[in-house]
DNA sequence: CCGTATCCACTGCGATACTG
DNA sequence: CAGTATCGCAGTGGATACGG
């Protein structure tokens, strides 16, 4: 086995000590990393989406569907009843006829836009860096 | 249609112009937030953790693949090329026997651990109440 | 050692239909 | 209106085997 390469160099950033990293030799579990549950809500389909126009305030459901093209009914309400499980929205139900359920951002829901926007003023910023990256990439990979 | 509760209010966010939400009347397209395919990498079961492991410097594959229990060849080189593709990592073969490659973060794959970490900060910070909620609704659930 | 190819189980998710 | 139930497909990802 090569001699692996020291670990203090140009350009290593500095990972607090809470985020997972192996410590050498002993391998690392996905599970070890706490955030792992965060950043597949983070990543999945539309809840980022949904946080977002929550953010705006509260929506109810028929809102939020008509907000977001071509979301399922099925979907939408999965990705509620998940945030809602976290405690990122609250969920209330008036008992009107027809009925009428309100979602709203919790505190913990609007703390969590800080760094969700954060990675959105990235991706803005790097957004076509990447997408040169990508057409490099995919020139090379034709050629 | 009940009228829409009004737009600013108590705990609302100031959502920066490009992340994007609908307009009023205005269905969003998930393709319209440009950070969609960001939130996907991010939020894939493995490249958070290999970003994080780069961190640390330079790695060869077969490194990677110990240090990262669970994760099968081919998801490692999948990931890995996906990185590579977004022009996260650079991928460096040595033409010796046996071959060995190693992979780096670039200069944007660095400046992505920035929001990452910032994420993870979040998630270590909140990870309590988040469990405490999901225990709740769960106890809830079944009660 | 590093990667690709093939196969297959699992599941995320849309479509549709049905209830309070 | 706001769900729940069921079905079916397409994509994800693991296991294994093989090639440079």
């Amino acid at each position: 086995m090569l001699p692996r390469p020291p670990r203090p160099q140009g350009g290593t950033i500095l990972i607090p000590d809470h985020i997972a990293v192996p410590v050498d030799g002993k391998p690392i579990q996905r599970e070890d990393c706490k955030i792992a549950s965060i950043l597949a809500r983070i990543g999945d389909k539309w809840s980022v989406l949904i946080v977002m126009l929550l953010a705006g305030g509260p929506r109810r459901f028929s809102e939020l569907k008509r907000s977001i093209d071509g979301i399922s009914q099925r979907m939408l309400t999965l990705n509620l009843r998940g945030l809602e499980r976290d405690g990122m929205v609250t969920r209330t139900v008036f008992p009107t006829n027809p009925p009428r359920v309100d979602y709203e951002l919790t505190a913990l829901g609007r703390s969590l836009c800080g760094p969700v926007i954060a990675l959105g003023n990235w991706a803005e910023e790097h957004l076509p860096e990447i997408e040169r990256a990508r057409a490099g990439f995919d020139a090379r990979a034709a050629g």
